[in-house]
RNA sequence: GUACCCAUAGCUCAGCAGGUUAGAGCAUCAGAUUGUGGUUCUGAGGGCCGUGGGUUCGAACCCCAUUGGGUACCCCA
């Protein structure tokens, strides 16, 4: 058979996985400088547990398990009953009751509600895993992908907030990507859509102005009037997509606008205190209100976070917010979380077409022994063994195969120095060392050959 | 869920308006070089041209279906 992929998913070369280490590093570097500890949850939860929680559109991306044991014949009935529910639409225990985890923060808020007792509040986990969607593959999207959350969750502190921008900041300063980092507040948004009268359609609402660096001004206004807006709400709202202005000013005019409105008001004293938080601190990167930020995933409630790079065309790095209820599904009310995540394949992305990793292509291993075969094979195995015993990584050729082929083998995985132990350095307990990038071969002791490759 | 594009050697592709044994580069293996690589040269292996059907004297090429891949939209990281 000819071997394939599930579509939407990848390997990763030996290459690859050294370089999205290098990012994952970085990123769990910075999120333990915060206080966040690390957490797993497994590739598959209850179904239960997913549904409903990431809207009519996220239900139909959750990849769900099919159920062993469909082909007992003593539950055929029960399973022809119950496949007869799925093809009408309807999600039942009798075909599945599992599914692939979809994100990081529903498990997390499921672990937080079962583990509440022996967990500390406030409580702040990073978790950097897979999850997966039954979406359509296309450029930049995967069915499998790696998520890499840091949520708090128990705490209300705008500091929280703060530093989560400061850990965007941080990560994307070590990688060497220059960043904007956008904030809104879902509060602000509910406060222009109620004074614009469409808080009704708040979602419709934030959707279509999410879309604006997208489909532009004329494509909003459109959106909306097709939504129902009146056109004095609609003048309100184009008067806020063009201001521009700093963040001061963009503040100013929003409080002037939103005077009227309660939840409006209380947005912007949340950004405006997050601001004043981060005047003590310096960043390396600009954070930017952003009104037309939205984010979709609708369990958001107070600040949201974003973060584009102008350097390479491509979608958002990261994004975050606060939701006050996060595991009130879950039976435990009143817990307000806040969290960031990393599109650790977008940033792949990034770094690789800016050049910007800081590893290339050459080999972990140091020195390859070669192979002479016979008694000088188990010459060279022993004298290995020194090197590794230094943490010289070092390997030695597995056959006594011809000697063009092993200097291949150094070659094509970029090993720098090849080490030849035959007859003539057994009898002087030497080896030959030879650089493989300049050619020259030298005759040394062990020990010189270890400070040489080391 | 909707729309469009693609499918030929392990990989990247070529294949003139349907016409004899389907080609190239890279990779692999062997030799030039029996203990010294990266360059070069020579040679070899490797393909029912995604699958099934149709049109035709004749199909990699045209038509239909099917499967797989890609891209855009929806949505999202």
């Amino acid at each position: 058979m000819k071997p394939s992929l599930p579509s939407g998913t990848r390997d990763f070369s030996p290459l690859e996985v050294r370089k999205r280490q290098y990012i994952i590093n970085i990123i769990r570097h910075t999120f333990e400088q915060f206080g966040y500890e690390p957490l797993e949850t497994p590739a598959m939860e209850n179904l239960d547990t997913l549904m409903g929680k990431y809207g009519d559109e996220g239900d139909k991306l959750i990849f769900k398990i099919l159920n062993n044991g469909l082909d007992n014949p003593d539950k055929r009935t029960k399973a022809v009953e119950a496949f007869d529910q799925v093809l009408s639409g309807k999600n039942t225990k009798g075909i599945t009751e599992r599914a692939l985890r979809y994100d990081l923060t529903i498990p997390f808020a499921r672990y937080v509600v079962m583990n509440q007792g022996k967990l500390t509040f406030p409580f702040k986990r990073y978790q950097i895993q897979p999850v997966w969607r039954a979406d359509r593959p296309q450029k930049g999207r995967y069915r499998e992908f790696y998520q890499c959350d840091a949520d708090a969750i128990g705490t209300t502190s705008l500091l929280n907030e703060a530093e989560l921008v400061q850990i965007y900041d941080r990560a994307y300063a070590s990688m060497g990507v220059k960043v904007r980092i956008l904030v809104n507040n879902r509060k602000i948004l509910a406060g222009i859509a109620e004074v614009c009268g469409m808080s009704d359609q708040f979602t419709d609402f934030t959707v279509a102005i999410d879309k604006l660096d997208k489909i532009g001004l004329d494509g909003v206004s459109a959106e909306l009037t097709a939504k129902g807006i009146g056109e004095a709400a609609l003048q309100t709202i184009q008067s806020f997509l063009q201001f521009e202005g700093d963040n001061q000013s963009v503040l100013a005019l929003l409080n002037e606008k939103l005077a009227n409105s309660e939840i409006g008001q209380k947005g912007i004293a949340e950004v405006q205190t997050l601001f004043n938080y981060l005047n003590s601190v310096s960043l390396n990167n600009p954070l930017q209100i952003d009104i037309t930020l939205a984010r979709g995933l609708n369990y958001y409630t107070g600040c949201i976070f974003e973060v584009k790079t102008d350097e390479v065309k491509i979608g958002s790095l990261g994004g975050g917010g606060r939701y006050d209820d996060l595991t009130g599904t879950f039976g435990l009310k009143g817990l307000s979380g806040v969290g960031v995540s990393f599109g650790l394949d977008r940033i792949y992305d990034v770094l690789e077409e800016l050049q910007l990793f800081p590893i290339g292509a050459d080999s972990m291993v140091k020195a390859l022994f070669i192979n002479f075969g016979g008694d000088l094979e188990q010459y060279a195995f022993k004298t290995l063994q020194a090197f590794r015993a230094k943490n010289i990584p070092a390997e030695i050729y597995p056959d006594a195969a011809k000697i063009k082929k092993q200097m291949d083998y150094a070659n094509n995985k970029q090993i720098p120095f090849v080490v030849f132990c035959g007859e003539t350095e057994i009898a002087s307990g030497r080896v030959s060392v030879k650089n493989m990038e300049t050619g020259e071969q030298h005759d040394v002791s062990i020990e010189e050959a270890m400070l040489l490759i080391g």
